[in-house]
DNA sequence: TGTGATGTTGAATG
DNA sequence: GCATTCAACATCAC
């Protein structure tokens, strides 16, 4: 689920569920999530203190402390947060959650354990060690965007795939993008025209903003978009049949006839 | 029972 | 150091 406008949701929601409420207790069930700190040593850090905002960039979600330290949200394939009352609401795989004095309890369900969660005291220094690129939809510049891709020479797919080059965009949001472009997706970065390029930015950043518009609830998505054609053999509403493939080492769709291979 | 999954990473290669 | 590829990570649903 999360990619940006996933993870967009998740802010919205974590704001509402989370900010300006005292943490009063942290539980942990299972620590292999959390990085750098075993189960004991977060609760001692997160005890006490209280989440003043947030800041959102890709698929990484920083939880702001009140004390200037952040707390990095990333869910992996299948983190997700809840907010509920009584212990029995508890989602199934909950790994860890906050109790606050309200009585509440925000608990954070991941049932794969790709998720990561992170203490960190100097959000900046650990943006540039991560070398996470910029916001996709919120902080990314055409300008930038171009040189970004200057000397670039992999697949189109694997360039936005790339959280370095650019932050927030996933496996079917590429796809969509290379859709709506009517681009194969392992077309190589070096042969794009430099009006595909044009095209590309503008159709990442009209699909991520329609997304975060909605939500992310997909089905709420425009009705000419691809996602809803994203399966093998489907015919896609130019005609074209819909191929599987590989591409960037990720399970990839797109309308055969219709994205044009550059 | 086997397979694949909307993400990241470190190792390996060029 | 950079660009790119790919297997590995842990678990569940189909």
């Amino acid at each position: 689920m999360p990619e940006l406008p996933e993870v967009n949701t998740y802010q919205k929601y974590f704001d509402t569920a989370a900010r300006n409420k005292l943490i009063r207790e942290v539980e942990v069930q299972d620590d292999y999530i959390i990085k750098d700190l075993n189960g004991a040593a977060f609760r001692e850090k997160l005890r006490g203190q209280t989440f003043s905002g947030s800041y959102r960039r890709g698929k990484y979600l920083f939880g702001e402390l009140d004390n200037g330290h952040h707390l990095l949200l990333h869910f992996g394939m299948s983190g997700d947060l809840k907010l509920y009352n009584e212990p029995e609401e508890a989602p199934k795989h909950e790994r860890f959650h906050f109790a606050f004095e309200s009585g509440e309890r925000l608990g954070f369900d991941c049932p794969r354990k790709f998720a990561r969660i992170r203490y960190i005291e100097d959000l900046q220094a650990y943006l540039k060690e991560k070398k996470l690129g910029p916001d996709a939809l919120n902080e990314l510049e055409w300008k930038t965007f171009q040189e970004i891709r200057q000397g670039k020479k992999g697949t189109l797919k694997g360039f936005l795939l790339n959280q370095r080059y650019l932050a927030g965009v996933g496996n079917l949001y590429a796809d969509e993008i290379c859709y709506q472009c009517r681009i194969h997706p392992a077309s190589r970065v070096d042969r794009l025209p430099e009006k595909k390029w044009k095209e590309v930015f503008e159709k990442m950043k009209d699909i991520l903003q329609t997304a975060v518009d909605r939500d992310a609830y997909y089905r709420h998505y425009p009705d000419d978009w691809f996602w809803k054609w994203r399966e093998e053999g489907a015919e896609a509403p130019d005609g074209s049949t819909i191929e599987k493939t590989e591409v960037a080492g990720r399970t990839t769709y797109f309308a055969g006839k219709w994205q044009k291979r550059f």
